[in-house]
RNA sequence: GCCCCCAUCGUCUAGUGGCCUAGGACACCACCCUUUCAAGGUGGCGGCACGGGUUCGAAUCCCGUUGGGGGUGCCA
């Protein structure tokens, strides 16, 4: 595969994280559209962390958002902990170079000396001591004087004065390879050719352009993406918010509505903001993206997601709900399930649902022995004297309907209503409360029709002795 | 402290000097529909942070202020 060359750098922390799968997004959409490359590389320094199961896990999240590794355009993983040794031969070049030297001064050894002196940070102290590589010596890249201009595509040119950027560390006192210096030479032996990253890494890339200068590579091309905040405009975190995109994918979100929510972070697509994948690919440009932090919000993607859940066909809908329907926490027993019955109901929960999970909440009623009564619900229903006058009546005309159909179960409770003075929102209470324990749920007569006479009668018999 | 980024309804955004008495979506409210609850339909509420410029004309350009965020590790 020839083209631009993108890539995502996960760490392997056990999740993956809703900013990174926009990004990754992000840099999808432009890989494929522009006939280039995804290259995924697992990053950590640390080989311990490298565990396999995290690294499987990011897969299957990249799988579930539709970034799949068995499409053409994509490539890795690859391991950064497994690259050390092009990280320690590029700090080499550079120490040959002359653009680092070595350091024999610790973390406490600079605090106390900016204690002395009244300053802050390293001040470049080793730079001309001649030092060579030792026990406990760090390598420091040598920052040049000048400027150093961040070419970003999303935000323009971005201007630092190298003055103010500290001799960094390349390589710590034990020899292996920091972050930033790992990230460079990586990105450089990948020929990534674009860097699409959160905006938390602007201010670095300059340290990261001079590497990539230092040696003798052009730097790719920037673009810093805005942050995802939480409702008080900090970054989304783990500790603090819902960050791990499985989370999402187990409570039941489409990952299409996910895909969608995440890309009108930052970019909106033209016309309606409900697009396919493709027209999304189609459209997508980074001088599009915008420049400020976006929140994260639950109810808009709760809102995508019913929206996605409504599009499906029924069968669709109940295909993608069994795992929810049949989950060892499902309010019923799996063995009582039935699809059919499900099926014949799915028509009527589809607008109901938020989640896939909140099926199994809206129609247990039909797969339990009992159903769950709702205290406070039946209490107040079953206070007025009406209804427990229509409850009975409708037991009696219900046992006796030669046609059990929901039109016909409907017109029976509307007359006996009228002749309690009541409306059919009203007549209906009882027989509800009586059937699904609740005053809220899918439409009644359907469910009265496919729960069938024996079981609705028993449950309405068994009300009515309750109430007398 | 220093550096960098950002600033349109509560939120995500459209807007790139006149089409803006600022458009859409989510949320919220009301009404309609209705078999409860949803869904759907209609309508409403609500914003260019502030102050200076530039210009015939500024949400749009410039400067400053304020506010928010990020970075600044022998973390990634």
């Amino acid at each position: 595969m020839t083209g631009p060359r993108f890539r995502i750098a996960p760490s392997p922390t056990g999740y993956f994280h809703v900013g990174g799968a926009r990004t990754a997004l992000f840099n999808w959409a432009l890989a494929r559209r522009l006939g280039g490359t995804f290259v995924l590389r697992i990053e950590d320094t640390d080989a311990e962390r490298n565990q396999p199961e995290w690294t499987q896990g990011i897969i299957d999240a990249l799988a579930w958002i539709g970034i799949s590794k068995d499409d053409p355009h994509f490539e890795g993983p690859y391991f950064q902990s497994e690259l050390a040794a092009a990280h320690v031969a590029a700090a080499q070049q550079l120490f040959e170079g002359g653009h680092a030297y070595y350091c024999d001064m610790t973390a406490a050894d600079v605090e106390a000396r900016n204690k002395v002196e009244g300053n802050q940070g390293y001040q470049g102290w080793s730079r001309d001591r001649g030092l060579g590589p030792g026990p406990g010596h760090v390598l420091r890249f040598r920052v040049p004087p000048g400027n150093t201009v961040v070419h970003d595509l999303v935000r323009g040119d971005v201007e630092f004065d190298n003055a103010l950027i500290e001799d960094f560390v390349l390589l710590r006192g034990n020899g292996s390879p920091m972050f930033l210096l790992a990230n460079v030479v990586d990105d450089m032996n990948m020929r990534i050719s674009h860097v699409l990253r959160a905006e938390e890494h602007l201010s670095n890339t300059p340290k990261q352009q001079m590497m990539w200068q230092a040696l003798g590579h052009e730097a790719p091309v920037w673009a810093h993406l805005p942050l995802l905040v939480n409702e008080q405009r900090k970054k989304i975190s783990k500790r603090r918010d819902k960050v791990a995109l499985e989370q999402y994918r187990d409570e039941g979100y489409l990952p299409q509505a996910m895909v969608n929510y995440l890309m009108t972070l930052g970019w909106t697509p033209k016309g309606e903001e409900i697009q396919p994948w493709a027209h999304i690919e189609g459209d997508f440009l980074l001088e599009d993206v915008n420049h400020s932090p976006a929140f994260f919000d639950l109810k808009k993607l709760a809102a995508f997601n019913g929206e996605y859940i409504r599009q499906l066909t029924v069968e669709q809908f109940a295909a993608a709900c069994r795992p929810w329907l049949l989950a060892d926490d499902a309010p019923f027993p799996a063995d009582r399930f039935d699809e059919a019955t499900f099926l014949a109901m799915a028509p009527h929960i589809q607008p109901r649902c938020v989640t896939l999970a909140d099926a199994a909440g809206v129609i247990d009623f039909l797969f339990l022995a009992d159903p769950v009564i709702d205290e406070a619900a039946w209490t107040k229903t079953f206070s007025s004297p009406e209804a427990v006058a229509v409850l009975r009546d409708s037991v009696h005309a219900y046992d006796g309907i030669a046609d059990w159909s929901a039109d016909a179960l409907k017109s029976s409770l509307e007359v006996i209503g009228e002749s309690h003075g009541l409306k059919l929102g009203k007549a209906q209470a009882p027989v509800r409360v009586a059937v699904t324990g609740r005053t809220i749920g899918p439409p009644l007569f359907e469910a009265l029709e496919v729960l069938g006479r024996d079981e609705t009668l028993r449950r309405m018999r068994s009300a009515e002795a309750a109430v007398a």
